[in-house]
DNA sequence: GATGTACACTGAACAGTGTTCAGGAGTTGA
DNA sequence: TCAACTCCTGAACACTGTTCAGTGTACATC
């Protein structure tokens, strides 16, 4: 009986198609120019097609945002297994969160500013992973005896707070900021020293 | 010729009417759910009308969210006025900031989020100024010696960073947050040692 | 008082959105 | 050959922001 398993490889292969289709659409026009037609029409199916293959469109991007963090997810694992200084992984794991966010701003405005507009009981899980990365990376600081609060929880949701303001005003505000990168600097600078030990 | 006069006065009481109908929809419901007919339907007119006094959605909502920033300014430069240790007010500055826009989710979202999404010529003057306060703030403490970095603007911006991100979170992003003033407070304490001459 | 004009307003229409669903094909197994 | 199952279509629904020809009224002029 292969013929079920090469239908489900078939419907596998239409779902990669539209996830495929959405992204490119997603990555150069943002959440809100992403129609479900454009995703049909850009694949050859009628619009009613893609629900067959996605709860809605919401599901849809939720996907492709899914795909996305577990990269960032990957990248702040490998900073928090370098053994060096930890304070310095902390410090390198803020930079590379915001130019990720800055990177992928798309993703980043879907995943961390609409989440709540489009509600779901299954948060992004990788979106999770990485504030864990955090947590671990803000733990190892507080082990080394580098900072000046021991409450992980509360300094790793506000050294999130910091690094997400920095993202989402470069990438939601049209103002006359300074140059980006020392921006970002100073702002993670600002946290580090904020939290360290003297 | 008293006409134009009074015509005028009712053309700012239907303009008015607008605004409230908007505000109510907009305070309870939030940007996306504020349509012109539901606004028009509040205020008894037919839809197109509300054309006649305003140009299009966007500049209804804005309208809204200047007003309500005005308010902001206000605060903030009553804050600035106090002539205190300017670090204290600083940090109190931020703090109100923050709070406010945990007050006044929609107009925070609408006028820091959804900026770029609805470019105007004129972005929300009265956002500007409270940046001005917020910079002012920060010239004070320059002037009196108390910060780790001469650059107004550097900083201003990064603190302006700072409280944007934990403002947005914890209005977008549902996760488990510690309390939120002993979040918001945190931050700010970051974001104040972060930046004191030691 | 009649007339012409200027203005306020209407509501249907347009082009778009996400989503649903009856029905039409095509493939499969008996 | 025929029934069953699966995949897909495209019209339809209820909504959105926005436009605009047409209507009615209030005013100034004759």
């Amino acid at each position: 009986m292969g013929v079920q398993e090469r239908r489900a490889r078939q419907k596998e292969n239409i779902r990669e198609e539209i996830l495929d289709a959405a992204r490119a659409l997603f990555v150069k026009e943002g959440y809100e120019r992403v129609s479900i037609r454009k995703i049909a029409e850009k694949i050859e199916y009628a619009p009613g097609t893609i629900y067959l293959y996605f709860e809605d469109k919401a599901a849809i991007l939720e996907r492709i945002c899914e795909e996305t963090f577990s990269k960032l997810a990957q990248k702040m694992h490998a900073i928090n297994a370098d053994p060096s200084n930890p304070l310095d992984g902390l410090r390198r794991g803020l930079r590379t969160y915001v130019q990720f966010g800055v990177d992928n701003p798309n993703h980043y405005i879907v995943a961390f500013v609409q989440a709540k507009q489009i509600p779901r009981d299954a948060q992004p899980k990788a979106g999770e992973r990485c504030f864990d990365n955090l947590r671990t990376a803000v733990r190892r600081c507080i082990e080394a005896g580098q900072l000046n609060c021991e409450d992980v929880e509360e300094i790793a949701q506000a050294l999130w707070a910091g690094v997400h303001g920095v993202t989402t005003l470069l990438i939601t505000c049209s103002f006359p900021f300074i140059e980006q990168n020392r921006l970002i600097d100073r702002v993670v600078h600002i946290l580090i020293e904020g939290i360290r030990k003297r």
